[in-house]
DNA sequence: CGACTCCTGACA
DNA sequence: TGTCAGGAGTCG
């Protein structure tokens, strides 16, 4: 579930929930999640303060008072459920922060493919990453810059993080159809107009009006895209049928008639 | 580049 | 039973 406006919206609740308190014990709960996060690093959090809480990209950062930060990432299903210590846990909780007021925040993940690591001070496991999607200076110009020599075709190289950072496979869907832009055209073969044509899109998508009803934002969830998860289905602009086709093992849900260019 | 991996649930 | 899933790292 998580995308970039996913990922903001948690990472608000999450500083609501747990800003400025004590850290009472980080424990993984699934197997998966003991994998990477050791009794080492959970003794090392405990007792130490949550004096920040940023977001890069699709990553979630606690910083400690300790110089260190806890680092998550939801993956495909992540998502915080706040608690507390006192409620039994979640059948899908696959890591708890458990706070000294009581405060218990769970990481659900159906699937356990979510993550929680600790970089200690001055390590950083973050991979690179590009501009954030949400950010103004969002641009034509910008994105010729850090599309050029890109062979891929503009779908998959929108979704690398280390080109636009938050942007996922619904959205990128989704802004390539209002854009026009046929998803398979090599990234640096796009030209500027379109590529400005692309900025806007990608700001409307992310944007609150559009805000795509889900977990975070209230409203149907029948038709809340207008592409992506539609295969068959008529296309908004011209009611030729939306096509689905995989591009680096992802499936892209497009129009062949409206996204040409 | 594609293929495979990490996991588990939902659904045809 | 098989396929797919809003992510991303690794490997050949």
């Amino acid at each position: 579930m998580p995308e970039l406006p996913e990922v903001a919206a948690a990472a608000l609740e999450l500083t609501k929930a747990a800003l400025g308190k004590t850290i009472a014990a980080v424990r993984p709960v699934h197997f998966a999640m003991k994998k990477k996060f050791p009794p080492a690093d959970a003794r090392r959090v405990k007792g130490r303060r949550i004096e920040g809480i940023e977001r890069q990209g699709k990553h979630q950062l606690l910083r400690l008072d300790s110089g260190d930060t806890l680092v998550v990432h939801f993956r495909m299903n992540g998502d915080w459920e706040i608690g507390t210590t006192g409620e039994e846990i979640d059948r899908f909780a696959r890591g708890v922060i458990e706070l000294t007021d009581g405060t218990r925040i769970s990481l659900i993940d159906s699937r356990a493919l979510s993550s929680i690591l600790l970089d200690r001070e001055g390590s950083s496991s973050l991979p690179k990453l590009g501009m954030d999607a949400n950010d103004p200076g969002l641009n034509a110009a910008h994105l010729k810059n850090v599309l050029a020599r890109k062979k891929i075709g503009i779908k998959p190289a929108l979704m690398d993080q280390a080109v636009l950072a938050g942007l996922g496979n619904i959205y990128a869907a989704e802004a390539l159809w209002r854009a026009g832009i046929d998803p398979t055209r090599p990234a640096s073969s796009v030209s500027p107009a379109k590529l400005a044509k692309i900025a806007d899109s990608i700001r409307y998508v992310l944007s609150p009006e559009a805000a795509i009803p889900g977990r975070y934002t209230d409203g149907d969830t029948e038709g809340r895209f207008a592409v992506y998860g539609r295969e068959g289905e008529k296309c908004r602009k011209c009611g030729t049928k939306v096509s689905r086709i995989v591009q680096a093992g992802r499936s892209t849900y497009f129009c062949k008639k409206c996204q040409r260019g």
